[in-house]
DNA sequence: GCCCAGATTGTTAGCGTTATCAATGAGACG
DNA sequence: CGTCTCATTGATAACGCTAACAATCTGGGC
C-alpha cells in the first residue's frame, strides 16, 4: 500500500495528510498524538496506523509557534574539551533524554560578559525552554547578573551569590579533605598549585586549603598559579620542588598533578616516599598515573543530573523566581599511592 | 524612553511592534534583518533603531515555518567524554559559530541501528538542516544504510563504503607509521594492544598494523583486544609482559598506552631500554606521561571542522546526492621517550 | 513638466501546529 | 420516548515570520 509519490515531487507528509487517511480532522491526529486520553480508543488506533503508515513526523517549528514551548534546552558552556564540562554536559544530555527534552550547545572558548550574553541571546532566539551555563569563570557572574531575571536558567559551578539555581561541587569541602590528608600523614604543611585566577572552582579550592592549614595552625606557603595543563603543572612543579622543604603538594586537578609527578621523576624526588601528591577530579586514568594518584573524586554526571532537575522545577513552577535553589555535590577524597606518610 | 510595561503583563516583542515603532511594515523589519541591501539607509537606520531600543529577537520557530530552514544542524555522537568524540564535537562547535549555525545534540550510550535511528529522528522532527554522525562503530553502519538518502547527512569516522560524505583520520595509515617507527628501532616484531571489536577505527588500526609487519615479512603476534580504558591496558599488559619475547608494543589509543606504561613499570620492565610502547591519539597529556609517550597525532578538530565544511557543501547543493566526497586528515608520528632502540 | 525604469516599500497569503469554542453523538434518566 | 449531560470530534483563528507579487516613489531624460 504504497504511497504514490512520483520521485521529484515528494512533500513532507503534514498533520492534514494523517487526517484524511485516518478519516478525522487535523485536529483529532494532534489531540492523539498530544493526549491520547480524549480520543476514543478506535479512532486512536486508526490514526496511529495512519501515522505510521506514512512514516509521519510532526514539525517541531509549528507547535513551537502554536505553544510556546520547544522542549529544547539551551547549554552554554566554556571549553567543551575539558573533562569537567565534557562530563557534566553528558550528564545533562542524558537527563534530558529521559524526560524528552533536547538539548542545544553553544560552547565558548572567552568566558565573559559578552560571549555569555551572546551565547544566551543566540538560543534564545531558538525559543529554547530554558538555559543551562556551565559558568566555572568567575567573570562570568557579571555576565550573569545583567540577564533578564524571568528567563528560566540554572547555572552550574558557579559563584554562589547569583540569583538563579544552581548545582556544583563542593570544592571547598574537597580542598579541605586534600589537605587534612597530607597533613595526616605528618607534612608539616602543604603546598598548593592551584588552577587560573578567574575560575570560581579554583579559587574555592584554594580558600578550602588555606582553611585546612590555618584550622591546624599550619605555615601557609605562597600558592604557584598554573591553568589546568598537565604542561603548567610540569613547568612549575621544577621550579616548587627545588626547595627540599616541599614535601606535600595539593595539586588543583590530576592533569597539573600528573605534570607535577613527571617534573618529580625527573628530578630524582621519589613518590610517595619523598613527596606526596594530591590530585583533583578523579580523571579515569587516574590509577594508572606512576604513582596512581590520590585525588579528589567529583561526580560531574550527577552535577549535569542534578542542574537537569533543577531546571525541570523551575519550569514547571515559573513563579518561583525567587527561590533559588542549591545542589551541592560532595567530592570524595581517594587515596591511592601518591601520598605516604613522611619519614 | 522606557515603554510602559505593566508587569505581569510582558508580551514578547513581535516583528509587528518593531515596524510600528519605526514607521515601517513587518516586511521592511523583515528586510532589514534577512537582506538589509535591500533597504534605503535611512530606513534601515531606523529599523535598527527600533530593534535595538524594544531589544527585539526575531523568533526562529515562526522563521523555520516561513523558511523551511531553521539554521541548525543535528549532531548525533557516541558517549561525548571520550577524548575523540569530545574534540570533534567541539571542532563542529566552532566552525557552525563561524557561520551561524547552531548545534543540537543526541549523545548516545549505545550505538547500533536502533539507537541512531531514534536519534536521527529525534533531530528530524526539530527540522535541522543536516545531521553529522560521529559513528565510530562498525555496526553504527548498518543503522546509516537504512537512513532516507535525500537528507543531508555527514559521517565522521565511519566505514568508507557508505553512502554519505564522510571525514575521517586516516587510522591505517597512522597504524603504518607507529609500526613502522617501531621497526625501525631494531625490534623484531610488534605486538598490538587492539581498540574493541566494534570499532571502525579499532579495524583499521589493527589492518595498519598487521600490513606494515607483513610488508616487512615479520611475524605477526596475536592481536590482543581492549576497551579504550587504561584500565584494560593495564590488566591486558600484564600478561602480555609476561612474555619476555615482548620488546615493542603498539596500544591503539593513549589511555591503554598509559595503563601498560603502569604495568611495565610494576613488573619492573623499563621503558624504552627494555620495552618500547607507542599510542595513539595525542591527549595533552601523553608528553608527561612517565616516559613521555610516543604516539599518533590525530587531529579531531579538524576532523569537526572538515566534517562541517563538508555538510555546507550538501546543504549549498543539495542536487549532488550521489556525490559524496570524502575528506580525510592525515595523522602524525610524535616521537618523545617511550620508544628507543633495542639493545 | 511628463514619462519610464529601477529602487523601495507594502499587502496578502501561507508555513504546520494547537487553543478555543461550537457541534455532534451516545447514553442516562424520568 | 423525549430531554439532558458528558464524551468526542470538528471548524476557525491564531502563533510570528517570509515569499511573491503589487504598489509607490525616485530620479533622469526629453
Amino acid at each position: 500500500m504504497e504511497e504514490p509519490k512520483r520521485p521529484g515531487e515528494r512533500r513532507p507528509v503534514v498533520m492534514e495528510d494523517v487526517a484524511e487517511r485516518a478519516g478525522v480532522s487535523a485536529m483529532t491526529v494532534s489531540r492523539v498524538l498530544n493526549s491520547p486520553e480524549k480520543v476514543r480508543p478506535a479512532t486512536r488506533a486508526r490514526v496511529l496506523a495512519a501515522v505510521k503508515e506514512l512514516d509521519y513526523r510532526p514539525n517541531a517549528a509549528a507547535r513551537v509557534l502554536a505553544t510556546g514551548r520547544s522542549g529544547v534546552l539551551g547549554v552554554v558552556s566554556f571549553d567543551t574539551t575539558l573533562y569537567g564540562p565534557a562530563s557534566t554536559l553528558y550528564g545533562i544530555e542524558r537527563a534530558a533524554r529521559e524526560h524528552d527534552y533536547m538539548i542545544s550547545i553553544v560552547s565558548l572558548g572567552v568566558l565573559n560578559r559578552k560571549t555569555i550574553g551572546e551565547g544566551v541571546d543566540r538560543l534564545r532566539s531558538q525559543n529554547v525552554d530554558g538555559i543551562i551555563i556551565v559558568a566555572p569563570h568567575e567573570s562570568a557572574a557579571e555576565g550573569l547578573r545583567d540577564l533578564p531575571p524571568d528567563l528560566a536558567i540554572v547555572v552550574v559551578g558557579a559563584a554562589d551569590d547569583l540569583p538563579f539555581p544552581l548545582a556544583s561541587v563542593d570544592q571547598y569541602g574537597g580542598a579541605v579533605r586534600a589537605t587534612r590528608h597530607l597533613l595526616s600523614l605528618g607534612h608539616g604543611t602543604v603546598w598548593h598549585l592551584s588552577g587560573p585566577a578567574d575560575w570560581v572552582d579554583a579559587h574555592a579550592r584554594v580558600e578550602g586549603w588555606r582553611a585546612a592549614l590555618l584550622a591546624e595552625e599550619r605555615e601557609v606557603p605562597e600558592m604557584i598559579m598554573g591553568d589546568w595543563s598537565a604542561q603548567s603543572g610540569y613547568q612549575l612543579g621544577r621550579q616548587i620542588i627545588r626547595d627540599p622543604e616541599v614535601t606535600a603538594i595539593f595539586a588543583a586537578n590530576d592533569a597539573m598533578a600528573l605534570g607535577l609527578l613527571r617534573a618529580l621523576r625527573e628530578a630524582g624526588r621519589r613518590v610517595p616516599e619523598e613527596v606526596s601528591v594530591v590530585g583533583f577530579d578523579d580523571v579515569p586514568e587516574a590509577p594508572y598515573f606512576s604513582p596512581p594518584l590520590t585525588t579528589v573524586r567529583q561526580n560531574f554526571g550527577e552535577v549535569g543530573f542534578r542542574a537537569f532537575r533543577l531546571m525541570l522545577d523551575r519550569i514547571d513552577a515559573p513563579d518561583a523566581e525567587a527561590m533559588p535553589h542549591r545542589r551541592v555535590v560532595e567530592p570524595e577524597l581517594v587515596v591511592r599511592e601518591s601520598t605516604g606518610v613522611l619519614r
